[in-house]
DNA sequence: CTCACTTTGTGCAAACGTTCACAAGAGCGT
DNA sequence: ACGCTCTTGTGAACGTTTGCACAAAGTGAG
């Protein structure tokens, strides 16, 4: 690190926590764009994004300086700007192992094909799921995953089977050419080093929010019986949230 | 340690990173269990759940010293005590608002009932979608939410619906007693304070995965046209991932 | 042109999180 | 009882992330 030798690059280290932020201030930059309005204040974008307005110059000023001083940003060039950045300007086809509840859900959301990913295949290693149709897809054997891949040019590959399987196709999908693992599947997978691993738990999510709830609501029994409740004002943002009232 | 006024308390403030990662290290050691280990060391327990053994040394000794010196953790103690400190213990109903793909998969995903989350109601405001059965529920009216989660003492609430809807029903959620959201919804929810959102984002995951795969093939198109490939050996580690070769 | 006002981009310090490295304990064989 | 080995718990160093506060830069009116 630190050495840059002469290409003055200028996209060379994102921080990830704000390479995170990214997609939400995406998000928020095409409802605008919606809405018909040209430009935008940090501000503005920091509020409905749920953050603070110096974390979000701060962020965007790692992809270059794209915000003109007492004017703001212009909505549709940081739109391309972040999108370009978040590698969204290409195509990027995906393939989904796992053809259950989850995967049949996965592969419905239509929020995939709007930021340009699209679903090449999905697959299942259910005889009776084979053959089926999911959205416009027929669900394809799970032996084929190395066809798959190589066909579509695949290099991630969302994994939304059960538990004890995963691993097994993880193995398969990486010994095939995928770099990039989004993972449903409550266990933790083993990657070569050069393989990105992305979980979504949502076993997991709930149990923090447990956490959280229980927090709020400790009851303390006295030794005379009485209780009484420790106050619910506890730091809402875990991540998220914001306050309603001005 | 330090300084402790008087009130020993133990459970005072513990980092949100650790918190993340308690169900993780749940999940490792109920497999531990089944495997019929009765022991395991920091070593292994944060092998398995892919950390730095410092790191779980650290964050379990936020829960009190449970381990043994030279010898490891005893496994069903510490399953009782992380389950106790994420609030495991006690039985928490949830509502899932929302029967489309998501809320179907989410109702009919058995994870939520092994921890102690048991779904109390499915709601949907499609007419077409209430009185159908979803794993055992008959699907209710989105009409109903107060009277679920008072008749139920619902305090966490799940929301499944489209985009335009999640605020509305999240605000429905919130006046009718809910403290605790996990939200699936694209929209960011804002909330009063004293109530946690949490967000599960499908198309976020796989924007920040999109990221790190164009990072990792970056094609340099040098002036006479010719193409280059920058290695592929970047830092695999964005939260997860482990190595396989020795 | 100058002044008043707005908003970006960033230096800096504090807060937070991770990792190293090691002293303090605990078990075990002799 | 002693020494050896193993493993926890934690002080301290380091790296990352956040948020303040303000200079620099733009706009627009007079």
């Amino acid at each position: 690190m630190s050495r840059r030798p002469a290409t003055g690059n200028g996209s060379q280290g994102i921080p990830e926590a704000t390479i995170a932020r990214l997609p939400v201030y995406l998000r928020v930059l095409y409802t605008c764009a919606e809405q018909g309005i040209a430009t935008v204040s940090s501000e503005e974008l920091a509020a409905a994004a749920g953050v603070n307005s110096a974390k979000l110059r701060k962020d965007l000023s790692h992809l270059g300086s794209y915000g003109t001083r007492g004017v703001g940003y212009d909505v549709d060039y940081l739109v391309y700007q972040v999108s370009r950045e978040l590698g969204l300007t290409q195509d990027w086809p995906i393939v989904i192992v796992g053809a259950g509840n989850l995967g049949r859900a996965l592969t419905n959301y239509g929020g995939f094909a709007s930021r340009g990913f699209r679903v090449a295949a999905v697959l299942d290693a259910d005889p009776a799921v084979i053959g089926s149709e999911i959205a416009g897809h027929t669900v394809e054997s799970a032996d084929r995953i190395e066809q798959v891949v190589a066909q579509h040019q695949v290099s991630i590959g969302v994994i939304a089977t059960p538990a004890g399987t995963a691993q097994g196709v993880c193995d398969r999908l990486v010994a095939a050419g995928v770099t990039s693992i989004l993972n449903f599947a409550p266990v933790v997978l083993t990657v070569p080093l050069g393989v990105d691993v992305r979980k979504v738990d949502l076993s997991i999510e709930l149990q923090i929010l447990a956490f959280h709830a229980q927090r709020r609501s400790i009851v303390r029994v006295a030794p005379d019986g009485k209780r009484s409740y420790q106050g619910a004002s506890l730091n809402a943002a875990a991540g998220e949230s914001a306050v309603a009232a001005p």
